[in-house]
DNA sequence: TTCCGTGATGATAGCGCTATCATGCGATCA
DNA sequence: TGATCGCATGATAGCGCTATCATCACGGAA
């Protein structure tokens, strides 16, 4: 057993370099054709007749070849990878975009390459240039408020763009998302038909989603000429769960008749119900309850909670679908893709 | 404006091929020096006298030089990715824990290639051959129980691989993570201390990690002498908060006088305090309820929910420090790091 | 003085793959 | 029948970078 060293090995031991794994070369030797067909058989199976590419096919088999995505990158100034940028990995939403995105890859090809910009527009830049150094297939951002360096490094680029999440009529190159200011406004527009009437607004990092949904609350409230600025409770912190009880303090605190809470979240909206809980502020009669996006638990909490729903998934499937099709060459139906939301009504906002 | 073609566009357009991006040669030439010295003042700046440094590092921000990943890894058999295996980016376990990666990374040279196994041996081990068909300069990996083949493939890549979530004394390289078996021994024991009876346990998604959580609770059961099998409820769909009342009732129907839930993660507890909330059974007078993980909502929840806390965070951080002490050739103190877990006693679990 | 070691720099030759152009061959057309 | 075309395949030359070895200047040891 000590001796067993095929000839392969002995051939790579003398060079002086190299992975010691089968090449291209290799297998073009073994299946008795160039190398260059092995490749063309690999990229796209039509250009090589069915014969030799059987032997090839074999041949790859056979040693157990794996093409080296980086020389490839190399060969062929393009690399099989699109670039993701998400401002935060552990928001449930931007979670589940990601995965709607891995999920239509599928074993593809293409790799992904995520980058988390933490809400910082200078991160952004940096990691869109960081990415563009490789010349990714594409690049999928979130948002659509890049800098201004930024949105020309995106135009520059020579690959597809998708900006997601958002809806807006000016994209670098591609778009698919929704509209924060009407879900803001179509989640303020439900309390104020449902006769509440002192209707608070909750929002922790108002990054600048929240600043549009809080746009939409503000426009719905001004025209039911309800709007009190003092009705806007926010903090730059980062949303989670147990920051809700705390903001809804601060709120009852400015305005005792509270009788309503749209949240930024859900995460807000749920601490938000746990702390009228603990206060003994029944919901949704003293208080209503409304949250953002629509996560799993708000259906189930006790009482259940409105939240409007967001496409997160579907924006995530869709994004690579438009880059697909671009990288295909087929035609696009439309560069701009609003993906909508849906009010979900639930106990929490029925008085 | 039409005709503003620099002398460096002229260039690259009389050849074939070229991304029109500058190169190491043209910063070379710029400098006034050889390629080869740019590409050792850029990795290891020691490497060059100060006044060359000095003119290179001038070359390259006049020209906007940025090197390229992809002919880096060629030339060199090593890319400047680490791969990062997970089972699921919506787990927010995970979540967490890749936050704690890219955290610790931060802005440095590695780059993390991410991949999503979906909890399935088989994916695991085509997205690690995958990887390492890259030529990683490192691998993270979920879990212990790779297939064998699998852990063969780790075995022999020439690169550091960390296994992490889990503690166990026959790692593939290194390992960081805590025992789940002790985590949910604990978590019984305490639900037992505490003068529960009747403790079921609720789990779904019944991964490895699931398992010995389960084996856990079974074990500190049967020590007490309370062990039944029809404690335990598990489903094999994917954890969420809306599956924890489904689970529960299945629970009551075969066990009536059930007095405590050691919740296989904390979305299950939280489903389940709903199911209790709406049921009319008071927590935790009729009925205990602890989770797994410490998520921020359980401290807020009404009652307070007991968990047992995770350091997935940390383990993400650890994993990566251990992986750039491998590569800088530091000494490692321990390849086995258990960074234990913190039981959170509540509300939830004081009768 | 001679020699060798050391450290900085350069020349060369690939890394593994693909873009580009060249070749050969049978089919098609006037 | 010869010109022409399309198609399958091959030869060649890089893509942008770095491993390796060569060179050179300098200083200290013998």
């Amino acid at each position: 057993m000590k001796d067993d060293i095929t000839p392969k090995d002995q051939s790579r031991r003398a060079s002086r370099r190299g992975s010691g794994r089968p090449t291209i070369a290799d297998v073009a030797k073994l299946a008795g054709v160039a190398a260059i067909t092995v490749s063309r058989a690999l990229r796209d199976p039509s250009l090589v007749s069915a014969e030799l590419r059987a032997g090839i096919d074999t041949a790859v088999v056979q040693l157990g070849y794996a093409p080296d995505p980086n020389a490839r990158a190399l060969a062929s100034s393009r690399a099989d990878v699109i670039g993701v940028l998400v401002p935060s990995l552990t928001n449930i939403v931007f979670a589940d975009t990601v995965r709607g995105i891995y999920d239509e890859l599928g074993d593809g090809p293409l790799q992904i390459q995520m980058g988390n910009t933490h809400y910082s527009p200078r991160e952004e830049e940096r990691l869109i240039r960081m990415f563009l150094s490789q010349r990714p297939s594409a690049l999928i951002v979130s948002g659509i408020d890049q800098t201004e360096t930024t949105r020309k490094l995106l135009e520059s680029a020579d690959c597809p763009i998708v900006q997601i999440m958002e809806y807006g009529d000016d994209p670098v190159d591609m778009l698919v998302g929704f509209s924060h200011f009407d879900g803001g406004k179509a989640a303020t527009n439900h309390l104020i038909e449902a006769g509440y009437r002192r209707i608070g607004f909750i929002g922790a990092r108002m990054d600048p989603r929240s600043q549009r949904r809080l746009a939409g609350y503000r426009s719905a409230l001004e025209t039911a000429q309800l709007f009190d600025p003092k009705l806007v409770t926010t903090t730059l912190t980062h949303s989670r769960v147990s920051l809700g009880g705390p903001l809804l303090a601060d709120a009852l605190g400015k305005v005792t008749d509270l009788d309503a809470v749209f949240c930024n979240n859900d995460d807000l909206a749920m601490g938000v119900l746990f702390e009228c809980q603990r206060a003994g502020i029944a919901v949704p009669h003293s208080m209503a309850i409304c949250g953002f996006n629509d996560l799993d638990m708000m259906h189930v909490a006790y009482p259940s909670l409105t939240s409007v729903r967001t496409p997160r998934y579907e924006i995530g499937r869709r994004s690579v679908q438009m880059v697909l099709d671009r990288l295909a060459g087929r035609p696009i139906e439309s560069p701009i893709v609003n993906l909508g939301f849906e009010l979900q009504v639930r106990e929490s906002t029925a008085r």
